[in-house]
RNA sequence: GGGCGGUUAGCUCAGCUGGUUAGAGCGCCUGCCUUACAAGCAGGAGGUCGCAGGUUCGAGUCCUGCACUGCCCA
C-alpha cells in the first residue's frame, strides 16, 4: 500500500533508522573542493568533547544549535563541512585509567610511563567513542570521515611544530614560579582550572617577637602552617605604627629563625593588623614581594602537600595536620593572640576538587601579551563578531588582563613537551624531533622533559591543524577561516580565546580562496588569519527549577533518557524553542511533551495528506508551481501561500541571527495554528472525489496540499530532522529525487506571494467563525445542532467575501444557513459586533441575561479604556506633530472602529435590560 | 570588592531597533470520540510587566536609584 505511515507516531523507531542511514550513506562527508569552485562554503568545528565524556544537556543544546545552522546552510547550497573530533583531556583521562588501575591495586608508577600510556590507548579504544555513538542518535550531520583525535600523529606533529616555533620566537620560556598545584593530580594547573568556593575560614593572629626588644609584631593569616616558610614580615611604608621597626628583625616562632621586617606595599594598613607574614614559596603575592626584596624562598611542602624537611619538626605531616600542630604549638608558646571567622574564596582543582596549593616549581609558560594583542584587535575591529554582544566586552576585559599561561603539566597522558635536557651540561634543547647529541657540549645523553602540555594547548590549534597545518593545503584555502563557532560561555577563555590567539599568530598572512570567500558572503572581511568569523555563545541548560545541574545535587537531566521518552525531534525542538540568546534554559519536560505532540500533529497531518493523495492521485509528487490555478484562486490558497512566504522570511531572518527560538516558534505556529487548524479544514470540501464531485478541483487542491506540505517539511527539517525525513521520503514512496531531504532546497520567501488582502480577508473570516462558535458556546447550543445565523456587513466587499466563503463559515462554525441582514444586528440577543460585521446566532434558548450583561459590561469597560487612551493621544498636538504618520493613521482608524463598537455594545446593554 | 545578567499569567518563558488591543507552551475551567490527530478539537478564565522616580507626544521596551536573585572575576 502506498504512502503507508503507521497509525501512531513512534519516534524511537524512525529516528534510529534515519540516524543509521545518514551515517551509512556518508551523506555529510565533504571532499576537498577543487580549484575554481565558486559555491559558498560553511565550516564549523565541533567543540571537541572529552574522550572520557558522556553526552549531557549542554552538549545536546550545543549540538542541536550547530546542527540546525549546519543543515540550514547545506540546504541553501553551501558546501557545508562540520568537523567532529575528541579531545584527549589529559587529567580527566589519566584519572579514569588510574581509577581502573586502583581496582587492580596498582598505581600508574607501578606500570611505568610507557606501559601506562599503552593502557590509556587501550582504554580509549574501548570507551573513547561512546560520546559519538550518542551524537549519532541526535542526528548531528557531521563529516564522520574527517573525525580527529587530538593525540593523532598528524595533530601531535603540529603541536610540536607550534611549540618549537613559539620557543624560537621567544614566546615560550621556562622558569621557577608559583603555580596552582593540585596535590591529588600532582600537576600544575592553569588559573582557569581553579574554581573558587566561598567558605568561612579563620583568620589567626600571631605575634612575632622583635629581635633586640620586648616588642611584638602581630601578623594575621588564614594559613598559619605556612609560617614555617616565612622569610620576612612586611609592613607598609606609610604605616606610622611600624616606622620605628623598619630594618629590624623578628624571631620566627617555632623555627627560631631570624627574618627581616621589610617595607612593602604587600602590607595594607587597613587589613588586619597592617603587618603580614611573607612566605615567598607558598603564595603568589609573597613570591612577588620576595623578588622585590631578594628574599630566600623556603619550600616547606612536597608534591603531595606534605611537609618536607624544611618544615623541621613538622616534616611528614599533611598540610592540615601541620596546621593543627602549628596552632597548638603557637598557643603553647603564647604566640597565638587571636582567632576569628573569616570568609575566603578557597581555590579548588576543577577536576578533583582538592584544595589547590600555590607551589614554587619549574614550569613552561607562554608569553601571552604579544599573542593577546592581535586577538584583541580582531575582536575590536569586528573581524570576529561575538553574539550575544555582551560577551564581546567580557572577552576583551579578560584579554586585557591576561597573565602568562602555564602550559606544562606533570602528567603522563598528553603531548610531551619537545624539549630535552643534556645530562652533561644541563642545556635545554627544544626541537621538532629528538636530537642525537647536545649542540652545546656534544654529549649524547639527552633526556626528554617529562612534562606534557596543557590539553587546551592542542585544542587551541584545531581550526588549522584539522585542515592539514603545517602543510599548506587546499582544505585550508577553502575552509579556513571556519565560518562559525558555537560554544558555551564556560570555555570562552579556555578555548575560544586561545584559538583566536593561535589562529591569528600561526595563520598570519593566510588568504582564503577569494572566489569562495566572496560567494560565502565574507568579502568585506580583511583578515583571514582568524580561526572563525563569528562566535555564538549559547546559554546554560538548567533544570526546571532553574538550578544549575550538578551530579552532587542529583538534578542532572540525561538527554538520552528524555530522547527515549519523547524522541530526538521533540527534544531538539524544545532546546531550540527555549534558546533565546543570552538567557539560560530552564529545561522542562512538559515543554518537550508538548513538542512531541507537535511531532504527532505533523504525523497525523501527513497521514491525512497521504489518505487524500492515495484516493485522488496516487502518483502525485511535490512539484513547484503545480496545482496553483492562476485564475479564481480560492481565498484559503492565497492566504496560506502568503503566510507561508512570510513565515519563511521570518525563519530565515531568525536563523541568520541565531534566534533559534523565534525560528522554531514561527514554524510551530504556522504549521499547527494556520496550516492544520485552518487550511486543512478549509480545503476538506475541495478534496471531495466522489461521484459528481469536481475532480479537477480536487486534484488541484491535493497538489497544493502536497506542495505546501513538502515546503513546510523543508522549512522544519533543520530543527526536526527525523520526522521530516520520514514524511518526505514517504511522499516519494521510497524513490526520492535526492538521497535525503537534507539536500533539498531550503524555502526562500517569494515576496510576490505576499498577499495582504488575502490575509485581511482571512482574518475577518476567522473572526466571524470564532464569534459564532463563541456565541454557540454561550447559548449552550448542543454541539451537534446546526443553527442559522444572520450577518450584517456594511462594506459590500466584505459582504461579498463572506458570501463567497459561506460554505466555510457554515461548516466550520456549524451553521445551518447563513443569511445577510441589511441593518445592524447589534441589538439582537445572541449577537456579536466587530468593526467589520455584526453576526446574530438565531437560537431560541433564553440566554443568561445576567451573564450576558456582565460580559458586555466588561467588554465596554475595556473599550472605554482603550478609547480614552486613543482620544488622549489624538487630542495631543505634540503627538500629532511628532508621531509617524503611520501610527497616527492607525489610531484614527481605530478611533472609528472603537466608536462604532462602543455604540453597538451600549445598544446591546440597553436591549438586554 | 569589580563586572555582567535576570525580575512579564499559577509554572516555564517570548516580546529584536520605544508606536495602535502584552503573547506562547504547560497547568486550570466548560463542552465534544466532528472519519488525520483524545498526544486531539472547540470555547473560556487568568497579567497594576519587581518598586520608586525620570526622559519622551508615547515606556514592558531607554535612563537613574532601590529591593530581591543568579553568574563570572579578584
Amino acid at each position: 500500500m502506498p504512502h503507508e505511515l503507521p497509525k501512531s507516531y513512534e519516534p524511537g523507531a524512525i529516528e534510529a533508522r534515519w540516524a543509521e542511514y545518514w551515517v551509512k550513506e556518508k551523506l555529510f562527508s565533504v571532499s576537498t573542493p577543487p580549484e575554481g569552485e565558486t559555491r559558498p562554503v560553511f565550516t564549523l568545528l565541533l567543540p571537541p568533547p572529552n574522550v572520557t565524556g558522556r553526552l549531557h544537556m549542554g552538549h545536546m543544546l550545543n549540538q542541536t544549535q550547530m546542527d540546525i545552522i549546519v543543515r540550514w546552510h547545506r540546504m541553501r547550497g553551501f558546501i557545508t563541512l562540520w568537523l567532529p573530533g575528541t579531545d584527549h583531556a589529559g587529567i580527566a583521562t589519566q584519572m579514569m585509567v588510574e581509577r581502573d588501575l586502583a581496582k587492580e591495586g596498582k598505581k600508574r608508577r607501578d606500570l611505568g610511563r610507557e606501559k601506562f600510556i599503552e593502557r590509556v590507548w587501550e582504554w580509549k579504544k574501548l570507551y573513547g567513542g561512546a560520546i559519538f555513538d550518542q551524537m549519532r542518535r541526535l542526528g548531528a550531520s557531521v563529516d564522520w570521515d574527517r573525525e580527529y583525535f587530538t593525540m593523532d600523529e598528524n595533530l601531535s606533529r603540529a603541536v610540536r611544530e607550534v611549540f618549537v616555533r613559539l620557543y624560537e620566537e621567544g614566546l615560550i620560556y621556562r622558569g621557577k614560579y608559583i603555580v596552582n598545584w593540585c596535590p591529588r593530580c600532582e600537576t600544575a594547573i592553569s588559573d582557569l582550572e581553579v574554581k573558587h568556593e566561598d567558605v568561612v575560614g579563620k583568620l589567626w593572629e600571631i605575634r612575632y617577637p622583635v629581635v633586640g626588644s620586648d616588642e611584638f609584631i602581630t601578623v594575621a593569616t588564614t594559613r598559619p602552617e605556612t609560617m614555617l616558610g616565612d622569610t620576612a614580615v612586611a609592613v607598609n611604608e606609610k604605616d606610622e605604627r611600624y616606622t620605628h621597626l623598619h630594618g629590624k628583625k623578628v624571631l620566627l616562632p617555632l623555627m627560631k629563625r631570624e627574618i627581616p621586617i621589610i617595607a612593602d606595599e604587600l602590607a595594607q594598613p587597613e587589613f588586619g593588623t597592617g603587618a603580614v607574614k611573607v612566605t615567598p614559596a607558598h603564595d603568589p603575592n609573597d613570591f612577588a614581594a620576595g623578588k622585590r626584596h631578594d628574599l630566600p624562598q623556603i619550600d616547606i611542602m612536597d608534591e603531595h602537600a606534605h611537609m618536607n624537611a624544611n618544615a623541621g619538626a613538622y616534616a611528614g605531616l599533611d598540610r592540615y595536620e601541620a596546621r593543627k600542630m602549628v596552632l597548638v604549638d603557637l598557643q603553647a608558646g603564647g604566640f597565638l593572640v587571636g582567632e576569628k571567622d573569616h570568609p575566603l574564596a578557597l581555590g579548588k582543582c576543577e577536576r578533583c576538587g582538592t584544595v589547590v596549593e600555590p607551589r614554587l616549581s619549574e614550569q613552561w609558560f607562554i608569553k601571552i601579551q604579544p599573542l593577546a594583542q592581535k586577538a584583541i584587535e580582531v575582536v575590536e575591529s569586528g573581524e570576529i563578531t561575538i553574539v550575544p554582544e555582551n560577551y564581546k566586552q567580557i572577552y576583551l576585559n579578560w584579554m586585557n588582563n591576561i597573565h602568562d599561561w602555564c602550559v606544562s603539566r606533570q602528567l603522563w597522558w598528553g603531548h610531551r613537551i619537545p624539549a630535552w635536557t643534556c645530562d652533561g651540561c644541563k642545556e635545554i634543547i627544544v626541537a621538532r624531533e629528538a636530537p642525537a647529541s647536545c649542540p652545546k657540549c656534544g654529549g649524547a645523553k639527552l633526556e626528554q622533559v617529562s612534562d606534557v602540555l596543557d590539553t587546551w594547548f592542542s585544542s587551541g590549534l584545531l581550526p588549522f591543524t584539522t585542515l592539514g597545518w603545517p602543510e599548506k593545503t587546499r582544505d585550508q584555502a577553502v575552509f579556513y577561516p571556519t565560518t562559525l563557532l558555537i560554544t558555551a560561555y564556560e570555555i570562552l577563555f579556555f578555548w575560544v580565546a586561545r584559538m583566536i590567539m593561535f589562529g591569528c599568530h600561526f595563520m598570519d598572512g593566510h588568504q582564503q580562496d577569494p572566489a569562495i570567500k566572496k560567494a560565502s558572503g565574507w568579502a568585506d572581511k580583511k583578515d583571514d588569519s582568524v580561526p572563525f568569523r563569528q562566535v555564538y555563545i549559547h546559554a546554560l541548560v538548567r533544570d526546571a527549577e532553574r538550578q544549575k545541574m550538578s551530579k552532587t545535587k542529583g538534578n542532572v537531566i540525561d538527554p538520552l533518557e528524555i530522547i527515549q521518552r519523547f524522541g530526538t525531534d521533540a527534544t531538539r525542538f524544545t532546546l531550540a524553542a527555549m534558546a533565546a540568546p543570552g538567557t539560560d534554559i530552564a529545561f522542562s519536560e512538559s515543554r518537550t511533551d508538548g513538542y512531541r505532540a507537535f511531532a504527532n500533529k505533523i504525523w497525523n497531518a501527513a497521514r491525512f495528506m497521504f489518505m487524500n493523495v492515495d484516493r485522488i492521485e496516487p502518483g502525485l509528487r511535490p512539484e513547484e508551481g503545480r496545482g496553483v490555478r492562476p485564475s479564481a484562486i480560492p481565498l484559503e490558497d492565497r492566504w496560506i501561500l502568503s503566510r507561508f512566504n512570510r513565515v519563511t522570511a521570518e525563519v530565515n531572518a531568525a536563523l541568520d541571527t541565531f534566534r533559534f527560538h523565534e525560528a522554531a516558534n514561527r514554524i510551530y505556529d504556522f504549521f499547527w495554528g494556520e496550516f492544520c487548524d485552518w487550511y486543512l479544514e478549509l480545503i476538506k470540501p475541495r478534496l471531495n472525489f466522489e461521484e459528481g464531485a469536481d475532480k479537477a478541483q480536487a486534484r488541484i487542491a491535493c497538489a497544493n496540499l502536497v506542495n505546501l506540505f513538502d515546503a513546510s517539511l523543508r522549512l522544519l527539517h533543520p530543527v526536526m530532522p527525523f520526522i521530516t525525513e520520514e514524511v518526505w521520503q514517504a511522499m516519494y514512496e521510497g524513490k526520492p529525487p535526492l538521497k535525503s531531504i537534507a539536500f533539498a532546497p531550503y524555502p526562500q520567501a517569494d515576496e510576490k506571494q505576499f498577499d495582504l488582502g488575502a490575509e485581511t480577508e482571512m482574518a475577518i473570516l476567522q473572526d466571524l467563525i470564532v464569534n459564532v462558535r463563541n456565541v454557540r458556546a454561550e447559548l449552550k447550543v448542543e454541539p451537534k445542532v446546526k443553527v442559522p445565523i444572520e450577518v450584517h456587513a456594511q462594506e459590500p466587499s466584505i459582504r461579498a467575501m463572506i458570501e463567497q466563503n459561506r460554505g466555510a463559515v457554515e461548516r466550520l462554525a456549524n451553521v445551518e444557513k447563513l443569511t445577510f441582514a441589511e441593518g445592524s444586528l447589534a441589538k439582537q440577543a445572541g449577537a456579536r459586533s466587530t468593526a467589520r460585521f455584526d453576526v446574530h446566532v438565531i437560537y431560541e434558548r433564553k440566554i443568561d441575561v445576567a451573564a450576558e450583561r456582565e460580559r458586555l459590561s466588561k467588554e465596554l469597560e475595556k473599550l472605554e479604556k482603550e478609547f480614552g487612551n486613543n482620544q488622549r493621544q489624538l487630542s495631543n498636538e505634540q503627538f500629532l506633530a511628532k508621531a509617524p504618520q503611520k501610527v497616527v493613521e492607525g489610531l484614527r482608524r481605530r478611533e472609528q472602529e472603537l466608536m462604532g463598537l462602543r455604540e453597538k455594545i451600549k445598544r446591546q446593554l440597553d436591549e438586554s435590560r
